[in-house]
DNA sequence: TATTGTTATACTCTATAACTATA
DNA sequence: TATAGTTATAGAGTATAACAATA
């Protein structure tokens, strides 16, 4: 029989998951609504935040073999909203970087994005927002610090 | 340019999709080397805290289609962890129950699990869990209210 | 030799639609 | 007619391995 932390600890994760996966639910349809999926959409704000990219690098980041990597940039090329620069300084290496296609793709997107995690989120108000983010923050670096 | 509040909501989402992605892939990883996958996982879980289920109530609770269900049953079936039972009362249903294999597996694996998820969310303390318990419910409870 | 990216291939999971049987 | 589940089929997304080009 599990203790009553240990029980405590159960809650928590599906108190967690339970709060993800509705934000998500909505927000995936919000993306593919506008025909793309989730992996697409995390390159395409990647590099709309961060700027272009190496192929190699955005795998680390979106946790895609190179394979895959090839493909979902190749389906965003062929939309237009990226294109591939090659590198002059290390001619094996390749950048991925947004379009102006796919810079006003994300101008449009994003804010809307943005405003409706905003209403998703507005059970809370600011001052619990605030310590949900601190608990949360917390939470999620400790689990990186475990590295399992 | 979005506004303070709507940046706090956004930092939110972000703490909570990380806190949530940095549990998941430990736990996922820990149910696949057991070799069932997270779908086959959820659907042995509910067997074996909730008790026979009609296969479409399953589907209805962990969101798939019928003809998927039929798939996830199907293969949980040939490694005997579970079995089919013809309602005798309508015809027309089948409900899946775990099996003493299954219920086995489940008691060796559940614990094991419960005790993964104390270790990589003890970076909060008794108090500090309550409170994102607190907060989490609220929020997950105001996005279903929502009902989008 | 090691690294980057591509190609070719296969597989897993899921959805859809047509179907059977029961109600 | 409506519902439960199955079958057949197709498709998306991902991984793996072999490869070419470059460092």
């Amino acid at each position: 029989m599990a203790s009553e932390e240990v029980k405590q600890s159960l809650k928590l994760f599906i108190v967690l998951s339970r709060a993800t996966k509705a934000i998500n639910e909505v927000t995936y349809q919000f993306i593919q609504e506008n025909n793309v999926n989730p992996t697409e959409f995390a390159v395409l704000e990647l590099l709309y935040h961060k700027g272009r990219q190496p192929l190699q690098k955005i795998g680390n980041k979106i946790l895609l073999a190179s394979g895959s990597i090839t493909y979902v940039v190749d389906k965003l090329e062929k939309r237009g909203y990226i294109s591939r620069i090659l590198s002059p300084s290390d001619r094996r290496i390749t950048y991925a970087e947004i379009s102006p296609k796919g810079s006003a793709f994300m101008d449009e997107l994003f804010p809307r994005h943005e405003q409706q995690l905003h209403e998703l989120t507005n059970g809370l108000n600011v001052k619990e927002k605030d310590q949900a983010i601190a608990l949360l923050k917390k939470l999620g670096l400790s689990i990186k610090d475990l590295s399992y």
